[in-house]
DNA sequence: GTGAAAGCGCTAACAC
DNA sequence: GTGTTAGCGCTTTCAC
């Protein structure tokens, strides 16, 4: 069917596109509609200057041709691919293990969808394949911007975007990131709600097992926790570091329950650390909540169905990803940025956490 | 600076992109290497037909520019845009619940990597929203191939696909979805495995929580549970129909349990529901495993971690996606198709299941 | 209001 | 081998 000869590809012949031989084009429909391209490519394009008769023929055609605007060509002309881009790294075992990444993008998905962006998304292991994903998708003009997800201290990506002209949009704690652009409320507060919490029911030696070193948002609900130690008057606690894995929360919590002075209460980075060291408490002969509260932080959709139901923090992290896309769309199309109104986050009280030594 | 004149803009001059004004192009880098633009373009195209030097030359001259050929001119020449899309089609409620997702797109991800392939994604709420973002992929001609997962019973996504003459890749158990081209494990050996795990450790009475209605997957692990019992010469057990989240595991798991004749062990479509399960039984005053043996379906990151932590089956998803993107790579690309060799499931067994009645 | 024509940056024939 | 040239399909001035 390549052997087709040249000749007559050239012809913008509407009734050509009848045989079905090729995708119809911009051509074909002004022809059929008996008009320029260009009043066809206005129509398209939202833009005045054709006349209302014309317009419905143009729809017509196009309906019948089944035509819609071509992607490629229409990146090329316009400079811009209608795409922005989502680079995430993320150690293999990391990765089923993270309720962040889907709804992230969900969120994402519909912030673009109105606007009509599509998301190009690159999954990486390590810090040099991200670097070289970010300057791809720049020097081959693949996105408009990215977004920033699991920022570090000291994150030297900000640079290297800047450095590369891509657009960017963070997703940390306000103004942690490094990044210009910057969505995303504060972890602290769930930390603080949680540590109140607590306090209200009477704990006085509270633990806490941090996320992974590095990441913005571990330190950031290390550093809620000792604040609010210290705002309630209470005695710093014990710490332990994890790294967001099942294995890490098991054997820092057997490092907090070790000590002479153990807590009556650990809060954890999050809920997959606070499972596995509610396991590893009655594995010791505690009870939960009886002789150990535990409080989680994302509240996964098994957090109400273990046993006991987890108490945690939830954020809405569906409305950041959306968030998020509206800010970047607006930036890479130089518009006015939106007003951007995220949600709190919740703190979400269930079974595991209750006065210490209940029994 | 949008009122620079067009006459300067049209000189392909080489100085000219000293000034940083404006990205270079395939012309500049021509210019500078004192080559014609298709020399440049056969070396980045790996193409015979330039001498040793010139290819040294023109190198060293992208290399100064920082220039690599733009993807949108690139897709619109060879009318192909070296990118295969995803749809996702998930009810806002289990989107971070399941652990396919994450695990189907990094795999993707090594998959496409090494043909420069990349991944556009979209995520949508409903069928009419799943339609019309294939029908968008095609019209506008984004990407070259699709992947089709979920895949449902009777999916009407392989004949749409077809109509839209989209390239596709189905990922379901072998030959189950309509597809053309399908990869996929065979979901029902896990299951046989536990059913014989079951019998073996001397359970009758062995029960099914299924997965969602409507998905190939929940009806063949389905399918293969009772086989299973079958040809074991087991009568046939009892089924309780759930749709993959916390909420209706725990009340399929009631419905077994309140059974006359209730279930010795119970095999759930996925771990989240036998967790939840798990935690109904206990909550019943049923002890897991010796009054109740539970196995579940994924082994999530948490199966390990909690109490008693989960028997299961466990399917090397990456790999899944990564065989998925080559096939698909290969049938846009129109070349043979990789031989596939997919790992088989494989059974995990840990302290949900042991003998019935072992108290 | 409408149409002609010149790009967008690259690829790929096809002469030289 | 190397360079010239004609597209790819759309957008966007600029005359009319």
């Amino acid at each position: 069917m390549s052997d087709t000869s040249k000749s007559d590809r050239s012809a913008t012949d509407a009734k050509l596109t009848a045989g079905q031989a090729r995708k119809s084009t911009i051509g074909d429909v002004a022809a059929l509609a008996g008009v320029s391209k260009s009043a066809v490519s206005f129509v398209f394009n939202n833009r005045p200057g054709v006349s209302a008769q014309a317009r419905e023929r143009i729809l017509g055609a196009a309906a019948q041709l089944r035509w819609k605007p071509n992607a490629r060509a229409r990146a090329l002309s316009r400079r811009s691919s209608q795409t922005v881009g989502l680079v995430i790294r993320r150690a293999p075992e990391l990765l089923s293990t993270d309720p962040f990444f889907p709804q992230f993008v969900a969120g994402v998905e519909m912030g673009l969808a109105s606007h009509g962006y599509a998301l190009l998304l690159q999954v990486v292991a390590d810090a040099t394949s991200e670097q070289s994903a970010y300057a791809r998708f720049a020097d081959e003009g693949r996105v408009e911007g990215v977004f920033l997800t699991d920022m570090r201290v000291d994150d030297p990506r900000p640079a290297l975007l800047e450095s590369l002209g891509l657009i960017a949009v963070g997703v940390a704690p306000q103004s942690e990131s490094g990044a210009a652009h910057t969505i995303g409320a504060n972890d602290g507060d769930g930390i603080r709600r949680a540590v109140h919490h607590l306090a209200a029911l009477g704990h006085r030696r509270i633990g806490h097992v941090t996320g992974a070193d590095g990441y913005v948002h571990s330190a950031l609900r290390r550093r809620a926790w000792e604040n609010s130690l210290a705002e309630l008057g209470l005695p710093p606690g014990p710490v332990a570091s994890a790294a967001f894995t099942g294995i890490s929360g098991a054997r820092a919590t057997h490092e907090l329950l070790d000590l002479a002075d153990a807590p009556t209460a650990i809060i954890y980075g999050n809920d997959l650390m606070a499972i596995a060291g509610m396991t590893v408490a009655t594995d010791r002969g505690l009870r939960v909540p009886d002789d150990l509260s535990v409080i989680g932080f994302d509240d996964i959709p098994l957090a109400p169905f273990i046993s006991p139901p987890l108490t945690t923090v939830r954020q809405d992290v569906p409305a950041w990803g959306r968030a998020a896309a509206e800010m970047l769309v607006a930036l890479v199309e130089d518009k006015e940025l939106p007003g951007i109104d995220l949600p709190a986050a919740e703190f979400v009280v269930r079974a595991s956490t209750s006065t210490p030594g209940r029994a």
